[in-house]
DNA sequence: GTCTATAAATGGATAGAC
DNA sequence: GTCTATCCATTTATAGAC
């Protein structure tokens, strides 16, 4: 590889990886390929380092796995925080919801790798690093919490509807998308009307 | 171990485990471990045989995940194909719904550890091995599109939704639910019910 | 049908040079 | 911050005895 890099007074030396160019490879292949197919010599080689220089960055897989993980749960929280916030006060309580699955869908399915890794290898990931990955995940499912408590004290939602039930319901829907989901038949943001509509008003015919 | 069983004419040795009773095992594992973790010696250990002796009833661990994925897919439709042949010929839409969805849900959280391991596990086999389970679950896809078809042509659901894509939205929801599922917290009928509810008519209050 | 023994490959991780 | 070299545990898979 030719270096076509012009002199800087960067700090930074450009033939460094570094921490973050690390992680940014191992959120990609553990959204591809899973935890358990994912070693450290395949991130090596993908970030163009030797397996032991990963040791530099971080101390074991399982300190990699975490970070990725985190990573993705603050991505998409943001995400969400950030559509609500920027709606005006007098937003009801349909065009809300939709905001947020809106934003949620997207950070999954366009912006981040690492929220789609979280999503994927979840539950391939060893107790332990689950375990610290559950701190983070609360935090965003209190925000979902907040909204959908708010609709429903405003009269918005039916009044007999588990607020945690239908948290589970919504975001383990939107996160099935990852399974299926390409561009090439329809962007998620069209996708996320959709999951809307379904969720708001049903599927039969009225 | 006690050998605790009376003398038999049967042929089949008491101490066989057999090719059944390493699927089984196997299944059980891969949906509570997932598919890295499981190796060949846990299979065996669990089974009460050497790993070796896997590989006279298998050909390798793909040929034994393969078998899990297939025996999955068969078990929910069995039951889904069943749950809508038992019905009154002039059952409503929205009961033929209800009770797919009640089947498809009862496989995946009490009755199948197959069931159960396929959608566990079918993101974190190798390509091949999902490549071989594709025709097993295109049968069943079609099952849920023929069903979805009828009801739309009926009239009961509304004409604009894509019949694939509400496949997909419908079983991605139904499967999230291995995740979180914890029957203390209510059962899979009860769950079911409320699927059904928000799928058909939405959470909006009315 | 199951065993012991072992091959061959791959994994995570460490030591020390540059 | 990255390298080479290496250790050690674990994995899938095979050979052949019982």
């Amino acid at each position: 590889m030719a270096d076509t890099t012009v002199s800087k007074v960067s700090d930074t030396p450009r033939t460094s990886v570094g921490r973050d160019g690390v992680l940014n490879v191992a959120a990609r292949l553990f959204r591809e390929q899973g935890y358990g197919a994912v070693s450290l010599r395949k991130i090596a080689e993908a970030a163009g380092i030797k397996a032991s220089s990963i040791y530099y960055h971080f101390g074991s897989k399982d300190e990699i796995v975490a970070a990725v993980l985190d990573a993705g749960i603050e991505a998409v929280h943001e995400s969400m925080r950030q559509a609500i916030a920027v709606l005006p006060t007098d937003t009801g309580a349909e065009a809300a919801l939709r905001a947020a699955i809106g934003a949620h869908l997207r950070a999954l399915l366009e912006v981040s790798d690492y929220s789609s890794a979280n999503v994927r290898i979840f539950g391939q990931v060893p107790q332990s690093v689950r375990d610290a990955n559950l701190p983070t995940r609360r935090a965003y499912e209190a925000e979902w919490d907040a909204l959908l408590s708010r609709l429903q004290k405003n009269g918005a939602l039916q009044r007999d509807v588990d607020i945690r039930r239908l948290r589970l319901m919504l975001i383990g829907a939107l996160n099935a998308t990852l399974e299926w989901f390409d561009p090439d038949r329809g962007s998620a943001e069209a996708l996320s009307r959709t999951y809307a509509d379904v969720f708001l008003n049903g599927i039969l015919e009225r």
